[in-house]
DNA sequence: TAACTCCTGGGC
DNA sequence: GCCCAGGAGTTA
């Protein structure tokens, strides 16, 4: 699951290879990823350039200048391979390895640019997808349409965390992980930013609301460690996990900067705690958290 | 809110 | 063989 910061990473690593750059021949090695690809989608890329390569939370977008734009999402282990004219391999981003990198099983879209470059989309699990939707109506699209608000933008503050949040009695976690309220998070960055704000992630979403919906210092504290988990973790090229060792440079080095995320029984880094990281599983997912300075009141 | 679903593979 | 995995939709 690239988060936020790993989706930015690949949009980097991946702008040269595609931003003016026109599809050639657009190969597809199976009908389907997690849905199946759109009606001539191959038809409708070819001959197409570019114009641009957005964001929007965990999406990538590729403006064409058909009027169309190419959605491509990663799902939980989606990468782009680049294969430069020269015959250098670079993967854009490279956050989840696995035992399958370079294993051509999982090659399942292969793009061949006019510039000579060759993009393969990688995809193990198969849950990531792409789609083509109107450039015109791309916000109101299906995937966009109820989509919370970039939590890197100015959009994100304490009074947002109050106003999304007030009245709701779900867990903190589920909340953040909720990308219709705030789009972009995943298990690990949310993890990151209760431990770094001190809030317990069973605590009710609630409660980060006053009763007339300002937000409490708790609600600024979160937004402002969720931005600076996400900003450092962007700065850093994302997360790798399950590195095995490739010979490539574009790996990201957030890993190292995790806290509490897969870190069971190593001490807490919070200044003057004592406490060790716990997990716990939050609707089948797992929670990493101190138990001594993420504590739930009452 | 929770369980279950898609899918493959690593680790124990 | 079982549990786990950075996502997210659907269903009860």
């Amino acid at each position: 699951m690239p988060e936020l910061p790993e989706v930015e990473t690949v949009r980097r690593g991946l702008s040269p290879a595609l931003v003016g750059a026109r599809f050639a021949r657009v190969t597809l090695n199976r009908p389907d990823l997690r849905f199946p690809f759109p009606k001539n989608f191959s038809r409708r890329l070819e001959g197409r350039t570019v114009l641009e390569l957005g964001r929007r939370a965990k999406y990538l977008t590729a403006a064409l200048d058909s009027g169309e734009t190419l959605i491509m999402h990663l799902g939980m282990s989606g990468r782009f391979d680049v294969r430069l004219p020269d015959g250098v391999t670079l993967s854009p981003g490279d956050f989840y390895l696995e035992g399958a990198l370079g294993n051509a099983k999982h090659d399942h879209v292969v793009m061949a640019m006019g510039s000579g470059a060759t993009i393969t989309y990688n995809d193990v699990r198969r849950f990531g997808f792409m789609d083509l939707v109107p450039s015109a109506t791309l916000q109101a699209s299906k995937h966009f349409a109820a989509m919370g608000i970039e939590p890197l933008s100015e959009a994100l503050d304490g009074a947002a965390i109050a106003r999304l949040f007030r009245h709701r009695i779900t867990p903190l976690k589920a909340a953040l992980l909720d990308q219709r309220l705030i789009a972009g998070l995943g298990n690990i960055y949310v993890c990151e930013a209760l431990h770094r704000a001190g809030l317990h992630p069973s605590l009710p979403a609630g409660a980060l609301a006053k009763p007339d919906g300002t937000p409490t210092p708790k609600a600024k504290r979160l937004a402002k460690e969720i931005k600076a988990v996400l900003t450092e973790a962007v700065a850093a090229g994302g997360s790798t996990l399950r590195d095995y060792a490739q010979p490539d440079g574009a790996r990201g080095a957030f890993q190292h900067g995790f806290r509490v995320y897969d870190s069971v029984g190593h001490a807490c880094t919070a200044k003057g705690c004592t406490g060790r990281i716990a997990r716990m599983v939050q609707s089948g997912r797992s929670t990493f958290y101190c138990e001594v300075c993420q504590v739930l009141p009452g």
